[in-house]
DNA sequence: TCTGGGGTCCTAGGACCC
DNA sequence: TCTGGGGTCCTAGGACCC
């Protein structure tokens, strides 16, 4: 048996544990630049404010209905996810951290009679510990899991947690579940289902396996299966290295000069090169793009990237740097608004198993030293104080925060305060 | 004024190799 | 008369996830 976990509007939730005076009221957390809503409160979603719409359209309805509007704070989310990851542990021998706020538990090895007292249990530690809830589902695969964490969510409120115990639940909960809400099918197979005639998972599971296979492919055809209660997707305890690395971001504002895009990017290739070096692997390929803003109609639009691939592998960053200004003398164009840019490195090879050219070694030695002493001292200084020249001080390209809370659990000068 | 960011997997097709 | 077969690597694009 597989159990899924999941956290109740988890960015809103965050808010709430350090602010009670949120309980009861609609929040909402935006994505970066205050960009979209992408997470709402329970009372937030019965206001009617839907998943991904633009904040400023909105305005109105927040400040009529008094919603509690957030920056995304991911230092926060972070390491309240790690809380919440750490007190799963305790109940199970084995867990799959999902996302920031999703788990698989491995049930398979527990003597549970009631995995339903389980799952409550799980979850008032949970709230208890964290000050987080969450909605437990449980069945014989992970997709049915996922699904009957949905169910919980949607019909068994009071509880907040599902066993898919035995075949007439599974039935309901089967046929309660429309297909573009099963784990694995997106808008475009959602599409293509309805279109064949299957409206929900309890109706999919009944197509024939030929036809999945031919319109959905591999992937459909393994969805199939664990429908069908038969586990066909692995587990992974430990998270795999990755095998690109991209960091992009819009700005806080438009941008129209080399230099400043040229600023952007340079920190953007730091943040790639430091998640390199904590997965101690080197990248031979770059992509770089730049774009301008596709919802201003009346601006020029131009998008661009490039790929380059480097002479010797690295996770320098000062290496990385300097291939990606490299990139963008190819890509920037005098005369846009510039909105956005971004570096994805990829093609990794580990750290240790880099071919150095004749005369290319030297001096690594001295740069691996210096950049672990850059990692310590930004660490421990809990923000980016030493950087390279490229990244340059101008403001006009960072992120708009405009209604970030504080790092309660993470910096010390923001610690909460009680005052008595 | 204002519209997110970071990933994975699968397939198809072309280039190239022997 | 008759014009191979099997493989790898790379890229682009499309689907999905949170």
């Amino acid at each position: 048996m597989y159990a899924l976990i999941d956290c109740n509007n988890f960015y809103c939730s965050c808010e709430r544990v350090f602010n009670p005076s949120l309980e009861k009221r609609p929040v909402v957390v935006l994505s970066n630049n205050d960009g979209c809503v992408i997470s709402r409160s329970e009372e937030a979603k019965q206001l009617g404010v839907r998943m991904g719409t633009p904040a400023f359209t909105s305005e109105t309805c927040f400040q009529q209905n008094n919603v509690a509007v957030y920056s995304s704070n991911y230092t926060l989310y972070g390491d309240i996810s790690d809380r919440v990851m750490k007190t799963l542990v305790d109940f199970v021998p084995r867990l799959e951290v999902y996302s920031i706020d999703e788990a698989f538990l491995d049930l398979h090895d527990l003597r549970y009679q009631d995995l339903l007292a389980l799952a409550i249990r799980i979850r008032e530690t949970v709230k208890q510990h964290t000050g987080i809830p969450v909605t437990v589902g449980i069945a014989s695969t992970k997709t049915l899991a996922k699904m009957a964490n949905r169910f919980a969510k949607k019909k068994k409120k009071e509880t907040g947690c599902v066993w898919a115990a035995n075949q007439e639940l599974l039935n309901e909960m089967l046929e309660a579940t429309d297909v573009a809400d099963i784990w694995g099918i997106g808008p475009q197979y959602a599409k293509l289902l309805m279109k064949n005639g299957f409206k929900n998972a309890l109706q999919l599971l009944r197509a024939p396996e030929e036809w999945i296979r031919v319109n959905l492919s591999v992937v459909g055809q393994r969805l199939l299966t664990e429908l069908k209660g038969i586990p066909a997707i692995e587990w992974e305890f430990e998270p795999p290295d990755k095998k690109a690395i991209c960091t992009a971001r819009g700005f806080g504002q438009l941008i129209k000069t080399r230099q400043e895009v040229g600023e952007a990017l340079a920190s953007y290739a730091a943040i790639c090169a430091l998640k390199l070096r904590e997965q101690k692997s080197c990248a031979s390929k770059i992509e770089v793009f730049v774009e301008t803003n596709a919802f201003r109609r009346d601006d020029k639009q131009y998008r661009r990237s490039i790929r380059l691939t480097l002479p010797v592998s690295t996770n320098s960053t000062a290496e990385l740097i300097k291939y990606s200004m490299q990139a963008l003398d190819i890509v920037y164009k005098e005369g846009y608004n510039y909105h956005k840019t971004g570096i994805t490195v990829m093609d990794f090879i580990p750290e240790d198993k880099v071919q150095y050219g004749l005369y290319d070694a030297a001096g690594t030695d001295k740069a691996k030293l210096i950049h672990q002493t850059i990692d310590k001292l930004n660490k421990s200084l809990g923000k980016d104080l030493l950087r390279f020249a490229k990244q340059g001080y101008g403001t006009k390209w960072k992120l708009k925060q405009t209604k970030l809370s504080p790092c309660y659990t993470t910096r010390i000068d923001e610690i909460l305060k009680v005052k008595i």
